[in-house]
DNA sequence: CCATAACGGAACTGTACGGTCTAGTTTGAT
DNA sequence: ATCAAACTAGACCGTACAGTTCCGTTATGG
């Protein structure tokens, strides 16, 4: 038994800034929770997920999840603002302008393949059905949700629409509203299917290529330069 | 007092085959729990709800609700299934195709706002979160609520737009997209926007009337017939 | 090396809830 | 008028579960 490096002798001195391997005792514990509560809020919802169960999957006691997180409740909304937050993060990517016009379909169409890729993920679409199911109890979570996801894509878009338009790469009158068309061209089907059909309708990479040509080949119709 | 006609005196005959207000006792009872079950279930879900107030709401003894259900599960998937028929149907109409090309935007304007109209409804959208928060416990309930709801859509949709190609219309050439297309540039951000923000985000009729006017000329650029 | 803060485990409290049971009452068709 | 079916009220059972308490144990950092 040499190699005890990952999670054993904590030494003295933290590395730094490193977010590393070396993390307190508590802090540990804390993700340990996080990490369980993911797992069982996902899977069981908010009221379908019991606490002893938690603590347990946690391998942590009862009393020291209380200790961290206050109670149910608050341990559900930081999970959930936190998987919140990583995912609208994920999302953003710089990516080059294109400069010349027949540059543009292939462009749109890999952005909308990748923001496809990362949005359909079991995980974020697991989420995105349990926030949903707890608009009612919790509204601000809900919101949250819709800014950091659909939102700020449609923001983001729209500036890109707005500066393809100055460059001549697109006609585009009201970048919001060729924004939200583009983003629900790509992401209606698939996302809606999902949610009610559970992971089963992720599509394929191929199903996805298909499915974002298709949409690229309509907004250009009505955006396209030319 | 004179008039009682209402709720009182059912006589002994039975008005042929009117399904009146002369209800037998037993099928009043089980209006009345399938209604209590709408409001509770939609406000609670399906944990948050309990069957003793439930019974309580209706008026009637918990006996008399297992008498008619059995149990919970089996009352709130007779409770999603009769919703989910019913708000099926509604959508389904027929309108007079049009016979010229420039009668195709309203046309299509009109057919895409009674669409939004009807599904942007409080309760639909309430069903909608409730069976999307409960697909891991319901897959049956979920994927019937696709069938009647955006496939069934779709499908008319393409039957329509293939028509239409027919007809010199529009230039479809697989009408099964075009109409994905369709469906989600029209109800893509308004039902996803609902989704997360509640009921304060339905539209207008002006906000719908705009929406539908964008969807479709989207849409017109790419499968116009001109 | 030791003081202290964090943790473990398990019992405990109080409540809530799905479903059943009992015993008496109402209803409606004949 | 009669009688069976349907209904009522509420006690009751077993279980589940959020949150607390107690006290002994362990890790951590100075």
């Amino acid at each position: 038994m040499v190699a005890d490096v990952d999670a054993a002798t904590p030494h003295t001195a933290t590395g730094g800034g490193a977010p590393a391997e070396t993390l307190g005792r508590s802090e540990r514990k804390h993700r340990a929770i996080l990490e369980a509560a993911q797992g069982m809020f996902l899977a069981g919802g908010y009221l379908g997920t019991n606490m002893d169960e938690l603590a347990a999957a946690s391998r942590v006691s009862k009393q020291t999840v209380y200790k961290h997180f206050g109670s149910k409740e608050a341990l559900f909304v930081e999970l959930v603002t936190s998987m919140t937050d990583a995912a609208g993060d994920r999302v953003h990517v710089d990516l080059a302008d294109p400069t010349e016009a027949d540059e543009v379909p292939s462009f749109l169409e890999a952005y909308a393949d990748r923001q496809l890729d990362i949005v359909m993920t079991p995980t974020l679409l697991q989420l995105r059905r349990l926030v949903i199911g707890e608009v009612t109890r919790f509204p601000e979570l809900a919101e949250a949700l819709y800014e950091h996801g659909p939102k700020r894509a449609i923001t983001t878009l729209a500036a890109m629409f707005e500066r393809f338009d100055e460059l001549g790469l697109l006609r585009v009158d009201d970048p919001t509203a060729a924004a939200t068309e583009f983003n629900w061209l790509v992401m209606g089907e698939p996302v809606n299917r999902a949610m009610l059909l559970g992971d089963a309708a992720i599509p394929t990479a191929a199903e996805r290529a298909a499915q974002v040509r298709g949409a690229v080949r309509v907004f250009l119709a009505a955006y396209g330069a030319r």
